[in-house]
DNA sequence: TTTTTAAATGAACGTTCATTCATTTATATT
DNA sequence: AATATAAATGAATGAACGTTCATTTAAAAA
């Protein structure tokens, strides 16, 4: 029998995610992506069942990838500070490597669509929630409820990515996210939790 | 001759939105929405150019709306802790009495359309820079980066806005974002600034 | 070398899309 | 009451949509 031919479906991906990315959901059509990928509209069937479920794969795709740079050098036995700014040169790592699946991410996320498994996505969560809880007991942060932490600790950082990656923001002009900005930023965000 | 059925317009504008918010920008047909809004299609082109041109007016609108609601109360000679939590707090009302707008803004601020003119929203960016470099003259804040500021006077907020607006968030049970909890934040990220 | 199997295809399917147009309807003006 | 004008319409347009299918192609198995 004829072998799977992967770097089909590796250019199928790349190229969905980058005319989501540019064009939006609308300018996902199976026709114009399968001429961006170079194969016939048919051979997306092989890969995928349908165009939902492309989606919903690529989505699941982008949360792994996500997760897996997130968690680089982690564990929830760290030092608040410590495991905090990890996450946060981690999360910047991932946004710098792949701007085209984190613009996908988070259109995808503003989306009514999402609707997917997240098997992967939950052990994440339950690394940070044990850290959370470690960092309290030791008495690094007082006691709060979680959308309360989880928006002091990480609003700020999407805040500045999302002006990263802005063409003109506040001031009409380029905001590009530095390690030394994020410092300033971070040491400003752990004074919220003294 | 003929008036304007302003009634028609508005059905128009309020099911696109509606449209929109439930099912995304696919979703969005013109068909579909005349039937939602009890007109012929080729109603809608009386009051809009095209497709296109529904969006960016809806974007507008919504954007005028949401100055309009921001500024209410608002001066920029307010002392900077009494003018940053009248500003989260006039937020939050917009966001609480129209949340199809706010859910269609973010979901169009996060797609790859935004191409409008924004002469109304500079004025509330002025009024706003004002407000900070104020409260800077004054010695309540020291001078940093104006996406630096904004991310961490503003990030933690909208972060608590999406938790509100998700069905299930961290602990998967609903959110509610009350003005109490916004105040607990609030005073948080005031320690920022300190 | 032949057979078997699934990958890969281009053309075609019926449906839905945004938009237009000839016609009708309602109202302000004469 | 008659006229003028623009709002409002339903039907029609061709293009684009997601998906299927009969056929061809390539490679593993015999």
């Amino acid at each position: 029998m004829r072998i799977k031919d992967e770097n089909k479906e590796y250019a199928i991906r790349e190229k969905a995610m980058e005319m989501i990315v540019e064009h939006g959901f609308e300018g996902l059509s199976m026709q114009k992506l399968a001429k961006a990928a170079n194969v016939s509209p048919a051979t997306i069937y092989i890969y995928f069942k349908n165009r939902e479920d492309l989606l919903n794969q690529l989505f699941i795709e982008v949360q792994e990838t996500f997760s897996a740079v997130a968690l680089e050098g982690f564990n929830a036995e760290l030092s608040f500070e410590t495991g905090l700014w990890l996450q946060w040169k981690n999360r910047l790592k991932f946004i710098v490597k792949y701007p085209v699946l984190y613009s996908f991410y988070e259109q995808f996320r503003n989306s009514p669509l999402v609707n997917h498994s997240d098997i992967q996505f939950s052990r994440f969560k339950a690394q940070m929630k044990t850290f959370i809880s470690n960092a309290i007991k030791r008495g690094e942060i007082q006691k709060m409820e979680p959308e309360i932490f989880w928006s002091i600790a990480y609003g700020p950082f999407y805040s500045l990515v999302k002006f990263h990656l802005e063409e003109k923001t506040l001031m009409n002009k380029k905001f590009k996210l530095t390690e030394a900005k994020m410092q300033d930023a971070f040491n400003r965000v752990l004074k919220s939790f003294k």
